[in-house]
DNA sequence: GAGTAGTTTTTCACCGGTGAGAAATACGGG
DNA sequence: CCCGTATTTCTCACCGGTGAAAAACTACTC
């Protein structure tokens, strides 16, 4: 038998796939299978990563600009558009995420003196530091989170979601 | 040569993963591997799942709730808790959820006779009506979201994520 | 070199989420 | 019954995101 109620049996999107075949059985659910597990992973994924983070007061929106301009390298600068490419936020929420870190101290904002519209963003001594400290504790805290997977699973997970990433980019274009 | 510069070349998360190997040799970033790429497929399954979403005036945070009612079947009712659990989401979030859906007369809130701690929420003609119409329509919308990926791919993409759910959830554990 | 179009970032008004704790109710044991 | 504990939902103060439009600037064209 397969019909769970509401608990902790099986997986809930099989759950929710079941509801909507019973509900609605002139749908063909199945997109849910990839993309209700994408959400809830992610959703999962979200509110473990961001507890450390927010243990040395940070959110993941702020260690996300952080981590993008320590890994650009020296001089660990970057202009907030490429900022706004790199997260895939919009320019008004990279504002607000700058206002927030250079009210911290953790970047600088320089204009251009070129092209006196774009910023540059530049991590400031202590920006450099807390990324590096949090980052190595960041990754630690991820591998946890795939300690269930197999080397092998994970690899072709990566792979899996590589081609959905660019699928999702497709369906984007038109 | 594999050293790309920011535009569109391979996969962002390839470029992200080079340049910490770069950066802090010292470090293992293999977890974005999977992680990093979770994100960005979410970000672009969210702003692309929301479009037509919000042209009937709703957002995604609204539909999930009208969805949840939909699929548990007559009489369209779940408490305020199991929507919170089935969304994994706040009750605060629930909360404000069900205010704004109310407010739009999408569904009514129904105290619990035997225990008037617990709130039921049951869907309008309205919103029944509005949830039929727009679920045919977001299954399509994520079809062509997958359409790069072959069946196979889908299938192995969607075991893959129902592992990492659960490794995510065992994480979450202690 | 003035006008126009295009770009980059910021502002504005709003939505949607959280955690902590309050409020209301239920329940079990003396 | 009454008390302490647990459960369920809501309130409050806040963070973080968006789209549209403004602001500041560049660059093209005539």
């Amino acid at each position: 038998m397969t019909g769970r109620v509401q608990g902790t049996g099986a997986d809930a999107v099989s759950r929710v796939i079941e509801e909507w075949h019973r509900e609605r059985p002139d749908l063909d659910p199945s997109p849910i299978e990839v993309l209700g597990r994408l959400h809830r992973s992610f959703l999962l994924y979200q509110t473990q990563t961001s507890r450390p983070v927010a243990a040395a007061g940070l959110s993941l929106a702020g260690f996300d600009v952080l981590a993008a301009l320590r890994r650009s390298g020296e001089p660990y600068r970057l202009t907030a558009g490429e900022l706004a490419a790199a997260s895939l936020v919009s320019s008004a929420g990279v504002t607000l995420r700058l206002d927030r870190l250079e009210g911290e101290g953790l970047l600088v904002r320089e204009r251009d003196a070129k092209d006196r519209r774009v910023v540059h963003c530049r991590l400031t001594p202590a920006g450099l530091h807390l990324i590096d400290r949090l980052f190595a504790e960041h990754l630690d805290n991820e591998r946890r989170m795939l300690a269930a997977l197999k080397p092998k699973e994970r690899t072709q997970l990566a792979s899996l979601l590589e081609k959905l990433e660019r699928s999702l980019s497709d369906a984007q274009e038109q």
